[in-house]
DNA sequence: GCCTAGGTACACAGGTCTGTGTACCTATTT
DNA sequence: AAATAGGTACACAGACCTGTGTACCTAGGC
């Protein structure tokens, strides 16, 4: 027996009036949807998770979803849009947000449900779909752009080449723990990422060298 | 009509024995068939690309190729087994063939052809699939202790740790150039590398440093 | 001349997928 | 009280997917 969200299995349960009276007000059904379905794509890939099984986890109905977007196309490029997130402005120095961008993908990274970047994997599966890639192609450019904006507080001369390289650092540690599993390559980045800061004149301070809790095995004269 | 692959036509099309010597010389029909599969899944995507449509690009019946190959998992497999390429050994001096590693990326990137890293997109599309993840970190590794051999002959100390950021920047470019389609990324990222081998106490010859035929707007000045 | 290996053609089982149609039920608003 | 909005249950169309069954045909080796 289906018994769909609580609301139903309550009133197909005797006395409809026994319902209280917050349950079906639910957290917005159209949010509910989406968050699971970006669950799902992201955990699983995009192909490989159906609108019933969306349907199926939230407890709904498949018309229901189909009432909510048009299509699972639809779906998708909302997923895509909710992952589209801007860095929030900080207080933090310009070149503590930069290296800490890679602190947070070590965390990020030693996250069991990570799983990589979903507007590359995205591109990756569903190939030269115009839609996926102009998002994607959109995300890449602001952080990158962030960068620049960073670098350019510092006065680097070279901020757009330099942001470029930040960037690839990101993108290569992601590409590197998704396969792997193993968050030191976000250490691994951003050792990277402070030689090339230093060698653009810019002073990185210990303070933003060594901000993690547990440093394991590491050889403690590894210069960067 | 179905025609099927020359061979066929020709024996189906009168006498018999017109047919040249060499035409059921079939340069062995799994390999054929390997080489579709390699095409397809490579440009579409594993799971966008059916065992129906590889049969036919080839033009041949799918019963064949379940001659060849168990399930489409044991054609992924090849697939993936077949992609895996260890680096030939160089003449070239080891800071040449590191850097030339960005050059050859450059030129990948500038096919048409490329859709980025078949590892990494078989990851991100079959998820949690064991033995994919097994070739693809296997194959990441390979390419890093190939960094690394080559780094150790040049004698720095930190062989392992440079050899691991290098893995990023290439992985990164790969990224980068998949979602915008600009081969510039591996330029970005020989520029980075140039950065971290100077750091590492690496002679680079200015010839490591242009070997491209054309440098399109390029700052001249521009360090690396 | 016969046998075998490896093709072909074609049907089909059984599953999954996206998307729709339809009838009903319930809560809120008017 | 009636209408409306937004659920539910369920069936189904139509496509596509992996994988199998079967009967045939042909070239090459014995």
């Amino acid at each position: 027996m289906y018994l769909g969200y609580k609301g139903a299995l309550l009133s197909s349960n005797g006395d409809p009036r026994i319902r209280m009276a917050t349950l079906p007000a639910k957290p917005d059904m159209k949010d509910r949807i989406l968050e699971t379905a970006d669950r799902l794509f992201y955990l699983q890939g995009i192909r490989a998770v159906g609108v019933d099984t969306i349907a199926a986890e939230i407890g709904i109905s498949k018309r229901t979803l189909y009432n909510h977007f048009p299509s699972k196309d639809a779906l998708i490029s909302a997923y895509l849009a909710r992952r589209f997130v801007a860095p929030r402005p900080s207080d933090k120095s310009p070149v503590e947000q930069i290296l800490g961008t890679f602190d947070s993908l070590e965390r990020r990274f030693s996250a069991k449900d990570f799983r990589g970047c979903p507007f590359v994997n995205a591109v990756a599966e569903l190939g030269e779909d115009r839609s996926v890639r102009k998002i994607a192609v959109a995300f890449k450019e602001s952080r990158r752009l962030w960068f620049r904006d960073l670098l350019a507080q510092l006065g680097i001369a070279e901020a757009e080449a330099l942001a470029t390289q930040l960037a690839l650092l990101v993108d290569g540690s992601i590409a590197q723990d998704l396969v792997r599993n193993d968050p030191a390559m976000a250490r691994a980045a951003k050792e990277a990422a402070t030689v090339l800061l230093k060698n653009a004149g810019v002073k990185v301070g210990a303070a933003d060298r060594q901000k993690k809790r547990t440093a394991k095995k590491r050889r403690p004269r590894s210069a960067s």
